[in-house]
RNA sequence: GGAGGGGUGGCCGAGUGGACGAAGGCGCCUGACUCGAAAUCAGGUUCCCCGCAUAAGCGGGGACGGGGGUUCGAAUCCCUCCCCCUCCGCCA
């Protein structure tokens, strides 16, 4: 959600970016609406304080024993004129709520208005000198993954781990959450669902109602990602300045319906309805967040070069950011046989957009002000796992288990 | 799922229809005392919205779990939903 003083003094800036990110909202009719309610306001507060002497002065001769019908009379009439007025702001309000709600975030200056930006490739180019084997066909071939039987479990694109591939995900995630934890990130384990306001407090809705798995009768919503869960850890809540920034790493499973992509490249483990990630969450003071993104970027990246992958940092542009975002960097992978990027890793900085949303607020001395939030993964398993398997077989069939990963795996250098 | 009890400010806790400030305590801030601190004393200490001034501020309105209602007037009465506790039932 916008800062409402901004938005009344930015209409047309407002307007040319919810047009670049490719929303489309009607900032006019909002415009009028939010006029129409300020004006309402004002009648419905200035009729209360007269309504309030009125009930001072009738509370004052009741206590003396008497009584005055006609002043009762006239406070009778005044207090259903006060109800039919904020009845209709009861309903302008939500109007303008509505329409609030479909606003994405403003845009960081140093966004990019055209192209993604590739900022830097980290580690060799890296080439195989036999035929190497796709994701699919190797975690296959290695017992590894069943995506038939998962398909019979659920449905596809519900990847089954198994064996040592069951062993090899539960190793990434334990490394990646130690790794972070030891980095001073505190760990959280949160509910793999949310309800709506949660999911309203971080901007998946209204948008997003359609790509996520819904469960009716609670009203309940499959976690999308860890940043629902853990930005709603302190909603409704004054943080202590002092306590800034607070850092959280949380491993959850994370569910998408992935509406509409259902075609070629959907193959394996490159877009799933079910996977694992796990996220780092900073809650940060408003004057540091963009230090905060730097430190969060890195914070990634650290892991998968730990890991010995290849990979590329890309700062995404305008029409590419997700919709609370006023900034985000992507980290992809390289993927040696299937020679694509995939991306493993957003670092966004939404600012007070989901704050203002949630109602997260930090005290100074002074005053109360919104903190910005900011969200990495770090990192998504499902296209690590692909790259790993890419990276490091070899040709006897075997995968070479990459050495951070070892003591995860007791200790094993190569499976089988 | 059933029965009962509860949800009040940063925290504890009083308050069952009317008094400008929701008592009191704790914590915190400022000042006095002190070489300094503790203790003591005095004062201050919620958030949101609208408007004016925008450096602090001032005026008005609203908020006692959320929403709705009764009433001239609701923390207090009614309806509804959520959450917590106790007991019973069911169940992994």
């Amino acid at each position: 959600m916008l800062d409402l003083k901004y938005l009344r003094t930015n209409w047309d800036k407002v307007k040319h970016i919810v047009e670049l990110r490719g929303e489309s909202v009607d900032i006019d009719e909002l415009k009028q609406l939010d006029h129409q309610r300020r004006q309402l306001v004002k009648e419905c507060d200035t009729k209360r304080a007269e309504l309030n002497h009125l009930t001072r002065e009738i509370g004052k001769l009741k206590r003396e024993g008497r009584d005055d019908p006609k002043l009762i009379e006239t406070a009778r009439q005044l207090s259903a004129e006060i109800s039919h007025l904020e009845e209709r702001l009861r309903s302008i309000e939500a109007k303008f709520m509505h329409l609030l709600l479909w606003i994405p975030n403003i845009v960081h200056a140093s966004v990019p208005l055209d192209e993604p930006k590739i900022l830097r490739e980290v580690g060799k180019p890296f080439e195989h000198k036999f035929d190497g084997l796709d994701h699919f066909t190797f975690a296959e071939q290695l017992g590894m993954i069943d995506f038939v039987r998962g398909a019979k479990i659920a449905g596809s694109n519900f990847p089954l781990y198994i064996g040592w591939g069951a062993r090899l995900e539960r190793a990434l995630i334990n490394y990646m959450l130690d790794f972070h934890v030891k980095r001073g990130f505190k760990e959280v384990f949160t509910p793999f669902v949310a309800n709506r306001q949660s999911m309203i407090g971080t901007g998946q809705l209204p948008k997003l109602e359609d790509d996520m798995y819904h469960i009716e009768r609670e009203d309940f919503f499959l976690n999308p990602t860890a940043e629902v869960t853990v930005a709603n850890l302190h909603r409704e809540e004054m943080l202590p300045e002092e306590k800034l920034p607070l850092r959280y790493v949380a491993y959850t499973a994370c569910f998408r319906r992935e509406a509409g992509s259902y075609g070629r490249g959907t193959r394996g483990l490159k877009r799933v309805h079910q996977f694992n990630k796990v996220e780092l969450f900073s809650f940060a003071h408003p004057e540091h967040s963009y230090e905060e993104l730097e430190f969060l970027l890195n914070e990634a990246e650290e892991v998968i070069k730990s890991l010995g992958l290849r990979y590329r940092v890309v700062l995404l542009p305008i029409h590419e950011l997700g919709f609370a975002a006023a900034k985000t960097y992507d980290i992809e992978v390289w993927a040696p046989v299937s020679r694509e990027w995939l991306e493993v890793s957003s670092v966004s900085n939404c600012e007070a957009f989901q704050a203002r949303r949630a109602k997260i607020k930090f005290r100074t001395k002074h005053r109360t002000d919104y903190v910005h939030t900011l969200n990495a993964s770090g990192v998504a398993t499902p296209r690590t796992f692909i790259a790993i398997l890419e990276t490091y077989q070899n040709p006897d069939g075997s995968l070479t288990v990459p050495e951070v990963l070892r003591p995860y795996l007791d200790g094993k250098k190569r499976i089988p």
